[in-house]
DNA sequence: CGCTCGGTTGATTATGGTCAATTCGCGTGG
DNA sequence: CCACGCGAATTGACCATAATCAACCGAGCG
């Protein structure tokens, strides 16, 4: 993206103002009018939904660089509900501080318009990958997805990426029972695909993974805009 | 909405200028980098994904008053590929005249703007529909939508609307093969849910639909935004 | 040391997919 | 007017994928 100086030094200011938050902490729920916007400095957090069968289905994953947005003219209230996955630092942004953010930094402003067209195409790919793929398709095109977006932030580097989240959570992703997530990771895990131990993902065989996914990244292109300044100088290629 | 008499004028203009296409015909493709807004005015389209072992995977109905929208400053190519479900008629807006639209009748822009906040919040209701529902569930749940879509521009009287829409493309929307399509919708029938017999749907019971489906309207409520003007005097409530 | 949470395993069941054949509705051409 | 053809809907038989239930393991923590 083509931010200034000075947008720059706007965001490394707002990433020192992180709050600590632990992990599975409902932080807003669904029909609250939120009143803060929220960018993720570290950790995954997201947006999800509860049935009352009991069952949850989350909608997005928010990692770091990824923000929370308010609408500014209407104040809707939220369709499903937000919270951390791990433990997270965010940066809480209260409403006037936000629109004066936006007011006083265009370029960031149109980095946000970029990121909400993402966002929906991020989804649209949801529908598809829930609609249409076998379980080990689905969390192979999941973990594919996970890794270009680390990329953008510096926190993948080469194939393999920090991945705290149970299977449970897994499982309220990709709309399978926990159980049997635990079996689709062992097949992966078996053909050689991926290597999963302790808290970081291994992907041994990328080319693999993306031909089982049938991953075709373009949607994810614009998504160049880290919000979140990258850890590392330069993100993986 | 806030409309003036002068934006709607304008809509009545657009609406007037429509093109025919017949059912099932593709308008844009993937990766394409469109040039057209389009407004549906009436008959149904979708924007939909191939996978390359055969299956299709819609992503979205357009229904009448539905506008597909351009992306302004980025010209992104396209996530997915559109193309109609139904016989439809299209007002066809050419960028530079979508651009001056949107100058001129700023409460139109508005309006769009209150539009895409909706078009997320439907995306991650199907997103639960398809990863946590099963079948009756979730073409309840799809049927229920429709309705509420369809009556805000009084396409919908009562609890019944024009439903043309083959076996094969809802097969393709929730996520399951046509066969059990059918096998849901007799379900559906059997329970004395709903009547759907030539292009007509008709639901019986709206209350025991909506129970099944865990129907919850609100992510909707802001639609109330139609591009396109009422057939009938006033939408039912 | 024992508890708890997350992960793993096996057995059983259910939901939904696939294949293949049949029927129905409807428009077309003889 | 009627036979034909086509796409869509329907049905049955069989199979695969994934859910459920229940038990067990293993690491980390008070």
């Amino acid at each position: 993206m083509d931010l200034t100086a000075g947008d720059l030094r706007e965001l490394e200011r707002l990433a020192a103002t992180g709050r600590r938050f632990p992990a599975q902490t409902p932080l807003l729920h669904q029909s609250d009018v939120p009143e803060n916007a929220i960018l993720v400095l570290d950790g995954f957090a997201c947006r999800y939904k509860y049935l009352t069968n009991g069952r949850r289905q989350i909608t997005a994953y928010l990692v770091p660089g990824d923000l929370f947005e308010l609408d500014l003219e209407y104040r809707l209230p939220l369709d499903c509900a937000l919270g951390t996955l791990t433990a997270c630092r965010l940066a809480v942004l209260p409403r006037p501080d936000y629109e004066d953010l936006l007011r006083r930094r265009p370029r960031i402003a149109r980095g946000l318009q970029m990121m909400r067209l993402t966002e929906a195409a991020i989804l649209r790919e949801w529908i598809t990958n829930l609609g249409s793929r076998s379980g080990p398709e689905r969390l192979a095109h999941f973990l594919c997805e996970m890794l270009l977006r680390l990329r953008t932030t510096g926190l993948a580097s080469d194939n393999q990426y920090s991945f705290p989240i149970t299977q449970a959570d897994l499982a309220d992703t990709l709309g399978m029972s926990c159980v049997h997530i635990n079996r689709v990771l062992q097949k992966l895990r078996r053909d050689g695909l991926i290597e999963l131990s302790g808290r970081r993902l291994t992907i041994l065989k990328p080319e693999g993974l993306r031909t089982l996914a049938e991953y075709d990244a373009s949607y994810l292109e614009p998504a160049a805009i880290p919000l979140r300044p990258c850890v590392s100088d330069r993100p993986a290629a």
